[in-house]
DNA sequence: TTGAAAGCGCTAACAG
DNA sequence: CTGTTAGCGCTTTCAA
């Protein structure tokens, strides 16, 4: 029993009135000219039959579709995908919105051809989201498309955007250390040129240095895919003469070969050694042996956000886009104790 | 400079033709009404113009909106989702569709809302996903719209779907061991009455008693959330007398447990004791040492099939519906070795 | 306070 | 082989 979709014509003659009061009296549209009377028929009419507009239609009108496009450069393959999808789909949602996806895996070109996929649909806006902090222009195609970056930023601050506050991250995590008592605090980084190395490594350097402190001899580096390169390089750090009290370690993957590295020398996590890193991972963090602190990137709240500011756009296309640094909050667990 | 989105009738004008030789030439539509000429001045002026079709008129014509509805019941915190959604996305791409996604936290309401939304906006599918392998019936207000469902399936069968072979995927880590002489072959299950453990732990029973070896004793539980359930039964089952050779995990974060109760008993893996285990988790499998044997989910590839069965539904809505269990490919690593 | 009618941009049936 | 015309279902003037 497939019954025809309804359609406004229905609710209308259902309901007695003309299309047009009917679509004014189910969109609150048309400033006071429907009858509190008629809206309820109208409304009811609509109950009755189960009828759904069609946005297809609609849009064709009012060139406003309600979905916003979401441009991901490696939406599978990265773990923080899912947070940041999830806060750019709740904020959406809540408007009223819906995302339409597309996966770039990273490709210039397919971001191109992802861009203009979404435009013939009549997106309302775009969400140009990368799966690590970096510096990116906008693609031509765009063209005046209203478009937020996720997770990256424009080197002219041309186009909003929200990143992480990697500043106050590394510092958030650094103070658990130097609460805790530490002055030695080395630092494992990945050999990765990527925007959050160098913000991690200069405020780690900057911090280390206000206690007069030299950085240089408690600086070790390794690639960050695999914990290995973590491990190779804290065993350069734990078995020189001076060694450090503490490590804070680019990330929680390079943390577990800090772990590793420290176990197998004998060292005891906190006792020995503390430890504090970034990404605060659901899988990693939490599940070692002793819990690590980390420094979370705020990857849910950037979705949001970016979403939000891309919403206000919408209303207002000439408002001056704004750059945003989330702030990327510490979780504390058990591997910070005071050097002895 | 924003200029004016050409539409059809301005590369009509342009090629000097009316709209529906515009049109039927930028569709290769209409047979062989369009002259092989006509058809490429046609193309000219519209790769000139820059045209790209609006597909929401062409939608409201045609009742076609080449977008497809993704509905995940957890998007955001599972790691498998993102494979699942790639593989959808790569094929929908493929045949020149996009994905609308939400997401319903699992909560049965906001699945029933999120198929109304999707059907506003005309999807001509929709694709249902769980992110477990589980057995739910459609919601009704799926109504007449296409629909697909990933990694579950119905009680009845009445929707095509896609889910994991279960039971070949245990034989698979199975036969691992046995193949390398493995007779004691105990199970560290979960306490979660899921799809997933029946079918395991069932195929276990099975293939044990196959050798002549009693599963019972063999056989230990705990929740499977975090790897201290995989530690507490690992305990019990190799503090026993007469404790297994080999041990298949539910997965791989109970076998983080596992591994981590054997290093406590001084049980060197694979020497003393191997493990095999299910999900194959990027984040764990490879990275444990010695690297664990584990048997894949085939997400993407599940993903793939669906949409393309969904694809083929929308061309013949009739067919009947197919029930497709994927294949679960084992990676071996290097966990397990003979008996001593 | 309401109805009639135009039209968003496209495709498809019907003429020519 | 090509042009004319009529909608798809909705919103929004313009009249009443």
């Amino acid at each position: 029993m497939t019954t025809k979709q309804p359609r406004l014509a229905d609710v209308a003659k259902a309901a007695g009135v003309s299309t047009a009061t009917a679509s004014m009296a189910l969109n609150d549209t048309g400033g006071r000219r429907i009858g509190a009377e008629t809206r309820e028929r109208v409304r009811a009419a609509a109950a009755e039959l189960g009828y759904r507009p069609n946005t297809v239609a609609r849009g064709l009108r009012t060139r406003r579709t309600q979905m916003l496009g979401f441009v991901g450069d490696d939406v599978a393959t990265t773990p923080f995908a899912g947070q940041m999808i999830r806060g750019a789909h709740d904020a959406a949602r809540e408007a009223g919105y819906l995302l339409l996806m597309v996966d770039t895996m990273g490709e210039p070109d397919e971001t191109a051809e992802a861009i203009g996929a979404l435009q013939e649909r009549q997106i309302d806006g775009i969400l140009l989201a990368t799966m690590y902090h970096q510096v990116l222009k906008v693609p031509e195609v765009i063209g005046s498309t209203p478009c937020v970056l996720l997770d990256s930023r424009t080197p002219d601050g041309s186009a909003s955007s929200v990143v992480p506050d990697e500043r106050g991250g590394t510092l958030g995590a650094l103070v658990e250390l130097s609460a805790a008592g530490h002055r030695r605090i080395g630092h494992v980084t990945t050999v990765e040129q990527v925007e959050a190395r160098h913000i991690r490594l200069a405020t780690w350097r900057e911090h280390v240095a206000s206690y007069g402190v030299d950085p240089d001899g408690l600086l070790a580096e390794g690639p960050a895919a695999m914990s290995s390169g973590g491990y190779e390089a804290a065993m350069r750090l734990l078995r020189a003469p001076d060694r450090p009290t503490a490590i804070f370690c680019f990330n929680d993957r390079m943390a577990v070969g800090v772990y590793r590295a420290a176990a197998e020398l004998g060292l005891s996590i906190p006792d020995d050694l503390s430890v504090v890193s970034y990404d605060d991972q659901e899988l990693i963090a939490p599940e070692l042996i002793p819990g690590l602190t980390s420094t979370a990137l705020p990857h849910y709240e950037m979705g949001r956000w970016a979403t939000e500011e891309l919403l206000r756009r919408l209303d207002d296309p000439e408002a001056a886009p704004v750059q945003h640094l989330m702030p990327c909050p510490v979780s504390r667990r058990d591997s910070v104790a005071p050097p002895r």
